[in-house]
DNA sequence: GTCCGTATTCACAGCATGCG
DNA sequence: CGCATGCTGTGAATACGGAC
């Protein structure tokens, strides 16, 4: 029979889904510390005032928890577009690079004639090409990719080493035919099919891996800045509006 | 005959597994 | 143990044609 006031036993538990559900519908430019209590006391039919402070930290608490939140959705959203936009830069790039090969191996045909392959000797890599090594270049990756190996850059090779590692960890190999990966879903949406062979996986992930020169450059940075000083703006206009609405509140209450 | 320019091809690292 | 398979970009080697 203790309904109507939480004085004597503040249990946070009871509350923390609705603040959250609350927290989740407002407009968090607008919403106040005051008017959540105000409509946490209406909705369990209580007076919260004698426990006034800690439901104000719980609230902060879940703002905050629910700021970071919304920041790193951002975030992730944000190197999602980025990520859309690499695969159309790159898609274009790459019929571009097709056709002008296609140009100038037809040129080529017809003015000199290939060396044949026989003639070739193995060459050691010279420090300029040992310097240069394309190989361990950090590419940019596709957001299946990154969904699988956990990054957005690697070199190629580390991108395999990577998958296989995925790979054995989930036991997705087939016993039977151990070059036969049985795709989760995460390997389903990257490789577009169920199982997928050890050599042809190469053959797919090119289609995921682009040169960073590929990717077209945004201003990812000032606008990150933007949202973390807004949201440090909103944390502060909620504190002073809500010691502002408190001292009504307090007189108010007190009356 | 020699030199230069152009076109083409190869080797390189890295990863995995199976097969000869 | 080495090769096969698949992919990547760069630099070096090679071969040829044309100009002088």
């Amino acid at each position: 029979m203790s309904g109507d006031t939480e004085s004597d036993s503040f249990n946070p538990d009871k509350y923390l889904p609705t603040i959250d559900a609350i927290l989740s519908v407002a407009n968090l430019e607008e919403v106040t510390i005051k008017r959540i209590r105000n409509a946490l006391q209406e909705l369990f039919g209580i007076d919260l005032s004698p426990t006034k402070k800690q439901v104000n930290d719980l609230i902060m608490e879940r703002y905050h928890d629910l700021i970071d939140k919304r920041a790193k959705q951002e975030e992730l959203d944000k190197e999602e577009m980025e990520k859309q936009d690499a695969l159309l830069a790159a898609k274009l790039s790459r019929e571009e690079n097709k056709r002008s090969t296609k140009r100038s191996s037809r040129k080529s045909s017809s003015n000199n004639t290939p060396v044949p392959a026989k003639t070739r000797k193995s060459r050691p890599l010279s420090e300029k090409q040992i310097n240069n090594n394309p190989f361990n270049r950090e590419m940019v990756l596709s957001n299946e990719l990154f969904n699988v190996i956990g990054t957005y850059k690697a070199s190629r090779p580390q991108v395999v080493k990577l998958l296989w590692a995925y790979i054995k960890d989930n036991n997705l190999q087939n016993p039977s035919d151990k070059r036969q990966i049985n795709c989760d879903d995460k390997l389903t949406n990257l490789f577009k099919k169920s199982t997928v062979g050890a050599f042809e996986m190469n053959k797919i992930l090119s289609k995921h891996i682009f040169k960073p020169d590929e990717v077209v450059p945004t201003s990812y940075d000032e606008s990150t800045k933007t949202d973390s000083t807004n949201i440090e703006q909103e944390v502060e206009k909620i504190f002073n509006d809500d010691d502002d609405d408190d001292d009504d509140d307090e007189s108010s209450e007190e009356e």
